[in-house]
DNA sequence: GATGAATGAGACTTCATTCAT
DNA sequence: GATGAATGAAGTCTCATTCAT
């Protein structure tokens, strides 16, 4: 809708650029960073490759874009599941399922994420994986207060942590995608299943 | 001690083995495979490259060999912490311990480790990562069992899915690891730091 | 004359590949398909090694495209004369002379026909040779179904298989070229030199 | 018997030179001159890499002299032939039948044999090949000489160059034999057959 | 004298990037 | 502004040759 507003040329830019995104993200997912050329790319968006450097300096620019713009989708979605819900329970509800839901939408980018936030690419440069950590560790913050005012509240016990029992359940979101990207078995439609784990002990 | 028993030629050759796997781990955990060449490699080895080649037969197999052989070593050193233990709370903690003993000692493999494991080298070839992932898999289960062990003789209460407790442990370590990897913040020097968030549930 | 009625971009496209394979022609002919690299070649035509990739898949394509399109050249030259003159006289005096022609117009050519004829390069793949051994045993047969005809016309004496007359045929006059090749001695001038042999024999 | 006066050493250097040429012959006839390694013949001789270098100073002297070798025997049985029989008849018969027998006899040779007659390893280096051609020219002039004493004697009428008729005749029995080698057809085991070409003209 | 491990130059090929049209 | 042909640096891998044992 904002998009309307803009000059015809302008929307045909913002256009241009999500399909060569579109494009790299596919190709990139499927077959990883270092094994998909700009010609590649380019043919998939139906560009010249000549056209891609025109939008992105060079192709670890583009990379970075796709990844950043990704990573800013999966944020604000977590971000605004932890701002919803009545109580800090139901908070947490809603972050599980929304990592869920968020992940499981795009299979595609997943594959990118873990890659971006477990290992290898490291490597691809630096520079774009703190920015990406940064936000991750944003979310984990905002998680983490949401125990914290649990705690405060009465509503969970301070058992440990906050950050740590934070840090527990994002982890365990991952683990479990993690294996149902690999197809092992899905990712648990109640989240309970995963919060169950935190909220009631092994042990008295 | 048995490589002494061997023929001085024989242990030679392990010796050039060893040392060209080493290098190839500094550099790959640095920079990423796709971002190493075999004449880095051969050059940090302090070998020439045609010698590479005469004990890999490609860049792939060196590959392969070196997160298989690493791969080895965790697993194992895994399995035995669980088998380790008077009761089943001392195998958790001996496993958390071994976890963290075993990844730190080895920081460079960890990355590649987490990079095999989380993400991007889906793609380096398949083949490794399933077989990887299998004795990641029965380490799980051999986590698993140990708390069905525990819930069967009353040591722990059945809050949960035994296999998604475990998951969720093991996971937990990672996030933890993973984070010390970063510099953020230190491994926890007593396991407990990790194993309350089980423990000790959030709710009554 | 059908260039130029292309469009120019096409046009120049076909000079460029004319180009290449001309100065790998001038290379293998030279010193032989494996003592010859792309870079070489590349250089030799003034283009950069990846354009040469453009054009050919790989060396032994750019390899078989010059040998291909050289043969059909030749054949074509052969096949033309053995149907052009009066009686089979005339047929096989144009026969010997286009041979002739061709072959020492294209010395370079020559030798690479040679060596893919004669020997050596069973080896660089097989596939090439069947192909073009194939079109030498064309030319045989037309060269045969004229001295059929001549035999049954009276113009010959059924003296031996008309096979093996074209064959004798054929083979002298390589022996002739080959000695040109060397340098010992010319091609006849008249190709009745050479004709002679076979019109009038050795015996009463 | 020669062999047999000689030191044991010299004779063991002797069978030893002789495997290493066989298996080199055996590789180079099957894959050609640059697709066999010198590792391979090393392996097929039963030798070590450095001992062929003891024999031998590099790849091309080996080569050289496997062909030199081979040419030796060739030459030394056709010139045989040659001064061999009755009349001039019988000598033409006999040098066509010790061509085809043996030719056939060492199928592995012939195709090292016409690679370097026809084409190709002009290339390997400059050098071997007039060497070859010397003695091919020997059998040729030999050949003529027949030719002429046919001729001189009234056996054979002057219907050519004796010099070509020779040509003709060497180059026909070529073009069985390389007929044969691709499986075409037999070599003709009477030598009539090839000589009829010759003696009776195809025109009164 | 034989061995074969080690060497490293050099071959083929790919692909990120540029720039004339 | 888009195009895509051209570039050439760089990567992987092979193999003739050497030399310490």
């Amino acid at each position: 809708m904002d998009e309307l507003s803009l000059p015809r040329r302008e929307r045909e830019r913002i256009r241009q650029r999500h399909d060569m995104l579109a494009a790299a993200l596919a190709l990139f997912s499927e077959k990883g960073y270092h094994n998909v050329s700009m010609q590649e790319i380019a043919e998939k968006a139906e560009f010249a490759v000549g056209t891609l450097y025109k939008f992105f300096r060079n192709k670890e620019d583009l990379y970075k874009a796709l990844i950043s713009e990704q990573a800013d989708r999966f944020h604000e979605a977590l971000m605004n599941a932890l701002s919803t819900g009545e109580d800090e329970l139901a908070q947490l509800r809603n972050y599980v399922q929304a990592k869920g839901q968020v992940f499981m939408d795009n299979a595609a980018c997943v594959r990118l994420y873990f890659a971006e936030n477990r290992g290898a690419s490291f490597n691809i440069k630096a520079g774009l994986d703190s920015e990406i950590r940064e936000r991750c560790e944003l979310v984990l913050r905002r998680l983490e207060a949401v125990f914290i005012h649990g705690m405060n509240s009465g509503l969970f016990r301070r058992t440990a942590e906050p950050y740590h029992v934070a840090l527990a359940l994002d982890s365990l979101c991952n683990a479990f995608l993690f294996h149902w990207l690999e197809g092992r078995h899905p990712y648990p439609e109640s989240p309970d299943i995963i919060l169950n784990v935190f909220f009631h002990g092994l042990m008295d």
